[in-house]
DNA sequence: CAAGTATTCAATAAAATAATTGAATACTAG
DNA sequence: CTAGTATTCAATTATTTTATTGAATACTTG
């Protein structure tokens, strides 16, 4: 094969695995089976899309080998192929964050409403969970916490927190996490607890990131 | 900010950046950038591309912020923003060769002809590289060996290699490497050498990987 | 300032992408 | 087998992306 051919294709193939991603549907979607697998229904009402368009760019995604299938009953869940899917998709979010002022501003603007902006990163977080004195709130759905969560957490799911917030002890700190930096449950709750008095910061990344980084999870059997 | 108007803003800036990555030949801009700053007139004779079209593409990406431009006289050189570009152009490559059953054939077929299908990793050359038996030969030219390469390693241009390959001791082993699994000097130069009797092969990754790792490198000033 | 070179710009046409709609499939439950 | 549900498919339209062409800019050199 000629050189310029080879490399014609190459990076064809590539384009097109990128190509597949760069949509913010799809992103989005990316980034939610990041938590683990989900129905068509269940991601179309996650992303505010309707079920055709989803399915749509689910063909696309599954097309370019970014997720696969798994048929129960009349539920279709897909799922990320690979960790590394996983992975790229953190890597070219940071690359985002890094590259482009106006995503800065962004999350400036929502998170200064919500009293979030002030964020803790993975590390800070590791070793200051050491402390007595710190709570970690993971206030995903319980679905997700049962399938992994930072250890030693405690699931409050953002729906649940206004109700339990009388019974937290008002002397700790807490850091909530959720999702990962475009997830507004930990945004939420920093806002709600501060609100009530507490000393709460959120965790600047998600959960997907503290596991991918090899950080200390645990899982709940069902 | 409401919820929804947030993640809609943030997937869509980061999938307008994902989307200047998402075409084949700013790919390969992309990757050639890693070796370097180059002109436009460069960049187009060596992604074979017209001079438009190619500063067409070059704006695209600059509008992503994922290169920048230097005027000096009649000529703009581009060069990528941060080195993170290249470290996900890295990873997104990597995560191709991983997902994509077509690259792993496309690139056999090609390597096969040329006796270079048994590539060296990295760390494999670190190891062996201590071995007084091994040579390491980058087979770029001569501006990008300057520019940085491995440590220890001899440049012999591949346009030059025809000529000095009566001069190399044939009791040696050889490693080749160019600038990437993309760029075709190292399996050229493999081809010739195990052609004329030598004990040669390509090394897996290019340069930008093996500096990106943090293994040792050397540089010449000009 | 005139001529020459590198690069960008603007206009065009062809091709690819995306959202919407309604119909078609592939299942389950009764 | 029928009705019901989740998902996909196909057709349509609007929008975006891409390559090509020739003209316009921004420099340097003499």
């Amino acid at each position: 094969m000629e050189k310029r051919i080879f490399k014609d294709k190459a990076y064809s193939l590539l384009a097109a695995m990128i190509k597949a991603m760069a949509n913010p549907h799809r992103l989005e979607i990316v980034d939610l089976l990041g938590q683990g697998e989900r129905t068509v229904e269940e991601i179309a009402e996650e992303a505010n899309m309707s079920i055709a368009n989803t399915s749509q760019h689910l063909q696309v995604l599954k097309q370019a080998n970014l997720v696969e299938v798994r048929r129960e009953g009349n539920y279709i869940h897909y799922r990320l192929t690979h960790e590394e899917v996983s992975k790229s998709w953190q890597m070219l979010r940071e690359l985002g964050f890094s590259q482009l002022s106006e995503m800065e501003r962004l999350i400036r603007d929502f998170r200064e409403k919500r009293n979030s902006l002030e964020a803790l990163p993975m590390d800070e977080l590791l070793t200051r969970m050491r402390s007595r004195n710190l709570v970690v709130l993971d206030v995903r759905p319980a679905k997700e916490f049962n399938n992994g969560h930072i250890r030693g957490a405690i699931n409050i799911p953002l729906e649940g927190l206004a109700a339990k917030i009388n019974h937290l002890p008002k002397n700790k700190e807490y850091v909530a996490y959720c999702r990962g930096p475009f997830c507004v449950f930990a945004d939420e709750a920093v806002a709600l607890l501060t609100k009530r008095g507490f000393k709460a910061k959120r965790l600047m990344e998600g959960f997907p990131d503290w596991k991918m980084k090899g950080l200390p999870v645990e899982t709940i059997e069902s």
